[in-house]
DNA sequence: CGGGCATTATTTGTACTACATAATATTACA
DNA sequence: TGTAATATTATGTAGTACAAATAATGCCCG
């Protein structure tokens, strides 16, 4: 489900490493880089591809470079947090309860709406998109297969709504809850215990219903979250 | 209100000027760019500054580039949609009433959850900035004063959730609305018509009362929206 | 002794060259 | 004709040289 960003470029790797080293807080905001020439040394590589990699944070507000000043790590507030990467990074670096409250707390105020969305504006082919992904969940047979298609739902009502900036803002998200939301799946018993919920959200957008498609799609979503709450206490 | 984005490197140059071509569809996705050589010649800088720019541009989302293959405009799919460039680019070639929509939609989802979030978990502290913005707003004499205010008003909200997700997303829809947000602003003669939709937001958040906030909230922006929305049809 | 101004030193910015690497296109050979 | 070796060509990486900006220094003069 997670895919491992594998970067070939060798500027992506330094991209990473320095990136992950910044949002984990290992380099705090503040504090200068080493300059160019030394931290090129320090890392293997040529100062192009260093500087390739700092113009990639620094579009994404980690670092900012002045002649003379150096190169220091910015204040958390410019950070792009919504950046794929930044969010990927927080993630890695920082599992704690607290964050993927955050999440979920997104999640939980983008879903509804979208589904309200969908349910206004979806079209005759969006619609079949949504049903073809609840058949596929209810016809699954283990956890692998029912979480694939759970996800095709949920981004099917996503494209239902025509707002390419919440399909991207909630692929954002996912992503990032990524491994976490198997944790809103139950044991393996009944794993489609939340298929009556989808059931709801699929009839309410069917019938072009967007008070009650959010409805339902609240309680889904919060159900999802307590139970994720619930194993994040345990462990 | 809307800041010029000034930017001193020559590859940020390079970047805002290939990234607006993309954004705006002059190049559409698919299509090949020139190689790096004839671009950079072609653009009047050396390779090396081309370089950098693409790598950003990358990073975006907006283009590829392999070996051989050469560098090509990827798929709006991929775009980073919910970058600051990337939206402001948007704006700048894209200006239908059909996407200030989309905006205007994210920020009446995300607002009445974030003044409810805020209504929950604001400190004494953050309740002070909320009042202090209004208290400017009150006393606000001309509609430029009236705008940094309310601005101050919906920063301060947003901070009380305690989300810097939801803070992020919220500054970039707001730059992007940027100039769209004065048109909600009525003629000048009752620019502070919305004062008391104002005070009903602060004093639920006030007296910790969540959906009382959230549902005054929502009144205002879909009142803001709605008046963007017959300026946008005279015009 | 202290303040303002010119100078210097240092760090990033830009340019250019050279070669490595990967992926495609071509050609040679079976 | 099919396959494998080879050539071609684009980006990837390295390194050097110099330009530009600015913090830091030190000098001069009041």
């Amino acid at each position: 489900m997670v895919k491992p960003v594998v970067v070939r470029n060798l500027h992506g790797q330094v991209v990473q490493e320095l990136g992950r080293l910044i949002v984990s807080g290992e380099i705090a905001p503040g504090v200068n880089l080493p300059r160019e020439e030394l931290l090129a040394e320090h890392m293997k590589v040529s100062r192009t591809a260093l500087r390739e990699a700092m113009k990639v944070l620094s579009a994404k507000g980690l670092i900012e470079s002045r002649q003379k000043t150096g190169t220091r790590v910015r204040d958390t507030v410019h950070w792009s947090q919504l950046d794929a990467d930044v969010l990927a990074w927080r993630c890695a670096s920082m599992p704690t309860d607290d964050f993927v409250e955050k999440l979920a707390e997104m999640r939980e105020i983008i879903e509804p709406a979208a589904a309200a969305a969908a349910a206004r504006r979806r079209t005759a082919d969006q619609l079949g998109r949504i049903e073809a992904a609840y058949e596929a969940m209810a016809a699954s047979t283990d956890r692998e297969e029912w979480s694939v298609a759970d996800l095709a739902f949920h981004e099917a009502v996503l494209h239902a709504t025509h707002n390419e900036l919440m399909i991207s803002l909630f692929s954002v998200i996912e992503t990032a809850l990524g491994s976490y939301l198997a944790l809103s799946a139950r044991k393996a018993s009944d794993f489609k215990y939340s298929l009556p919920h989808h059931k709801k959200v699929l009839d309410a957008i069917r019938r072009r219903q967007p008070e009650v498609a959010r409805e339902a799609m609240h309680k889904m979503v919060a159900d999802s979250r307590s139970n994720i709450r619930r194993h994040a206490k345990k462990a």
